[in-house]
DNA sequence: TGGGGTTAT
DNA sequence: ATAACCC
């Protein structure tokens, strides 16, 4: 279960390959030798990969003939991204279409709102990098992180001595900094830059897409310095140009990890630099925040981030969700229920394991506040339903409609008046299985006994009960 | 601001 | 169930 590679008896870890002490008196020598990722998390060499405006990048792959218009993706009232072409001529992600119009009224605009076709290209190009890698982890539909250390040691463990001073950096180095070819995290982070660029280099062979790469020693910096080329180029930060990196920050809210609400309260506080941050004496940023947070963002402060790369695997949820001016009647919402579960039914259908809960979230119309404000409900899903999940929808939409409906109730009065401008269903608690381990008679006895089991089905257990054999 | 996601409390 | 975070 531990995503952590294995622990590694490498008795041919030679001393050129150990990270330079430097202090001295932190690293403790290891008792046997043992992969240095496992030893010193300092040591990791993490890769950061943005792909390039990702929902305007995969329609023009949809539509070549968009390829060199200036092209913006719309949900409701907003571009919430566009391609380069559209970027020169001042059109920013989240600028209502009034605005993106104002500054080029022919931009062709595509329709975002359904987000299938983003979803799936996204989980090809995650996919894609777990081929070179177990350890990648999603952010969004258009961010992975990976930890490449492991793949770093065996390409390291096969150069020979000699040949390390000729090792050529992939890309740029942050601050156009100079290699220094006897530092061996500086021999690291190179050869991390040359398999990033491998990286990026499968994406767009495979999938036709371009994208940013950052690397450094751990998920804040690489993800920070990935940024500094932008489009399908890629920089890696050496340690020496670490506080550059922090300190070039405009502001703390630039920090991943460091949100909205912490950065209100780090402005209270008279902080608005990275050096402020780093200066602000850490027992009054605990009386603020609590020990675990305050330590956890100085840290970040001084580009320490020790969050290790957790594999994403498949989605821990499924939600659907619609926004719009106004729906005020309960026919209404029901009608969107309706149409919001059935998409969700097909997308849990297509992944096969089944949702043991189901969420209900909406957003109520205030002219104060008017963004953030949603409220959910959720319930576990009766078992005889989760059963008939895989079958005709029909059967089980009606009872889920009327489930949900309740949730609706718990939140609306709807002998009120109400105007909600949000509604969002979420399937969570995913189990891959309606019951039992694989393998065990359980397994069999279910699903066979079940009364409306198909023959298709029992034939594919029978498959598996005897191993595939054709 | 969209239409999604995650983890912590 | 909410609140924070991410895109």
């Amino acid at each position: 279960m531990e995503p952590s590679p294995p622990p590694a008896q490498d008795d041919e870890d030679e001393d050129w390959l150990r990270p330079q002490p430097g202090g001295g008196a932190a690293a403790p020598a290891p008792r046997h030798s043992r992969s240095l990722s496992a030893r010193n998390t300092a040591c990791r060499v993490i890769v950061h990969i943005d792909l390039d405006c990702f929902y305007a990048q995969v329609e023009m792959i949809r539509n070549p003939e968009l390829r060199d218009k200036p092209l913006g993706v719309q949900q409701k009232n907003y571009v919430v991204t566009c391609n380069y072409e559209a970027r020169r001529l001042g059109i920013k992600k989240l600028m209502s279409v009034r605005d993106a119009k104002e500054k080029f009224p022919q931009l062709t605009l595509v329709n975002g709102e359904d987000l299938t076709q983003y979803r799936e290209m996204s989980y090809k190009v995650t996919d894609l990098l777990e081929e070179f890698c177990p350890l990648v982890e999603r952010l969004g539909f258009d961010e992975n992180f990976l930890d490449i250390t492991e793949i770093v040691e065996k390409r390291l463990k096969r150069l020979q001595q000699s040949e390390c001073c000729r090792i050529c950096v992939s890309g740029h180095v942050y601050n156009n900094q100079a290699i220094d070819f006897h530092d061996t995290m500086h021999i690291r982070l190179v050869v991390g830059s040359q398999i990033a660029e491998e990286l990026r280099e499968a994406v767009h062979a495979r999938l036709g897409l371009t994208g940013c790469a950052g690397v450094a020693s751990n998920k804040l910096l690489a993800k920070l310095v990935s940024g500094t080329f932008k489009p399908n180029q890629q920089t890696v930060l050496l340690p020496e140009s670490c506080q550059d990196l922090i300190c070039n920050l405009e502001h703390i809210n630039k920090v991943p990890g460091i949100g909205y609400k912490t950065t209100k309260r780090l402005e209270m506080l008279g902080l608005k630099s990275m050096c402020d941050l780093q200066a602000f004496p850490s027992a009054m940023l605990e009386k603020e925040f609590g020990v675990s947070t305050a330590q956890r963002i100085q840290k970040l402060s001084n580009g320490e981030d020790d969050s290790p790369v957790t594999p994403s695997g498949p989605p821990q949820s499924f939600s659907e969700e619609d926004s719009f001016k106004k729906c005020s009647s309960e026919v209404q919402v029901k009608e969107k229920i309706k149409e919001l579960l059935d998409i969700l039914l097909d997308r849990i259908h297509k992944d096969g394991r089944k949702p043991h809960t189901v969420r209900l979230a909406i957003r109520q119309f205030s002219s104060t506040n008017k963004w953030f404000n949603r409220e959910s409900r959720q319930c576990p899903i009766p078992p005889y339903l989760i059963q008939k999940f895989g079958k005709e929808r029909s059967s089980v939409i009606s009872p889920l409609v009327d489930i949900v409906m309740k949730l609706f109730r718990k939140m609306i009065n709807v002998a009120l008046p109400f105007h909600l401008t949000l509604l969002s269903v979420c399937f969570s608690n995913l189990k891959d299985l309606p019951s039992s381990k694989k393998g065990s008679i359980g397994f069999y006895l279910t699903e066979v006994s079940s009364p409306s089991a198909s023959g298709k089905n029992v034939q594919e257990m029978e498959a598996v009960s005897q191993g595939q054999a054709s």
